[in-house]
DNA sequence: AGACAGTAAGACAAAATCCGTCTCAGTGTC
DNA sequence: GACACTGAGACGGATTTTGTCTTACTGTCT
């Protein structure tokens, strides 16, 4: 999951992901993302051999990480299980709001960047949010249930944030916190340890 | 200089400007255009023979008419030359800087962009200028001083603007007055009429 | 009804671009 | 000197884009 990446990696990791803003994912060419990082092409294979998928797939995984690590930093720390939770999503909701790439993608490639958020892409979210979150909710509950636990929150942040409720606004403690309390907790009240 | 430019064509080249917005004219296709403005690829050619060239060109005209249409509007009524020509360099100076479009693409693509306003650029500018302001100047000065002045204002209202200076800002009348009266006005006071 | 202008859809070949791989030369390190 | 890493760029093949052309559809005018 983690990266030993080279100077060189980030760099072209970082001129991709700015070439994708400047153009859409679409318009991006090998190229582009070459004289952009100032490395040349053959590097650039090197470091990718695949191309444009694999460089995709690798600065997605990347922000991934970069995402989870910014989260778990933003709710360490937590008194209870609740709060834990409470934070856990309005921290993700607001990272996701304020996230400028995600915005740029989701105007410029709809369609692409739904399917990173939702079928392609959600299987791989949800690990990554188990690696991350499951430690922290795994000293209330067994191992099993915590990955449950994880799993539904992280679908139902993506989906409140994707098509934000009249009734819910994971964002905010206030709204989000009844939430919890109301529809998330009684679900694991037995098992909690 | 004008239009009987049909409701379809302007369709196009909207469609045209905000490809261009989006994308880059490097990255915009004939084919972007079309889908984008709901024409086919057929009609597009037919309208524009020659292709993105031609298209673009008459995207510039337009923009640079529009650019005019609202300038002269801003500047209208006038009490004496100075007034004019203090209002029309501050009206232009703070179109250009609040032209979004103009913005985008000096950031995404410096090189034309700035090519448009100074080598290949400018001497169509000062064109439209003249067919604009001059007539404004007219009732001051003799017809070959007005083209003379109005050229100068162009270029200095483009030069201040692509690179600021900090003793003089044009987009300011307390700043652009004194500039006026210093500088300009004196080498046309024998015209005046 | 029939002529006609304007358009969408799409086939087509030619041109341009992009891709992925490869070689070669240069550079710095051990 | 051996070695790992890189930039530059050549190369053929794949893909995209271009510009032209044909066909069929639609509405308007006579």
């Amino acid at each position: 999951m983690s990266s030993a990446a080279t100077v060189v990696e980030l760099r072209v990791l970082d001129a991709a992901k700015s070439c994708c803003e400047r153009w859409g994912i679409a318009k991006v060419t090998i190229d582009d993302i070459a004289s952009e990082s100032g490395v040349s092409r053959a590097t650039l294979y090197r470091l990718f051999p695949g191309g444009k998928d694999v460089l995709f797939e690798a600065l997605r995984v990347r922000e991934l990480e970069d995402f989870f690590t910014r989260l778990t930093a933003q709710v360490e720390g937590a008194a209870d299980l609740e709060d834990l939770l409470v934070r856990t999503v309005v921290a993700a909701t607001q990272e996701l709001r304020a996230d400028q790439h995600l915005a740029l993608m989701l105007a410029s490639e709809p369609g692409d960047t739904l399917g990173q958020l939702t079928v392609d892409g959600l299987p791989r979210i949800i690990r990554f949010a188990t690696v991350f979150i499951v430690p922290l909710v795994d000293p209330y509950l067994p191992r099993r249930e915590s990955a449950r636990l994880v799993e539904l929150l992280a679908r139902l942040v993506i989906s409140y944030f994707l098509a934000p409720s009249d009734h819910v606004d994971l964002g905010n403690p206030e709204s989000a916190r009844p939430f919890i309390t109301t529809f998330i907790l009684p679900a694991f009240q037995a098992a909690l340890s």
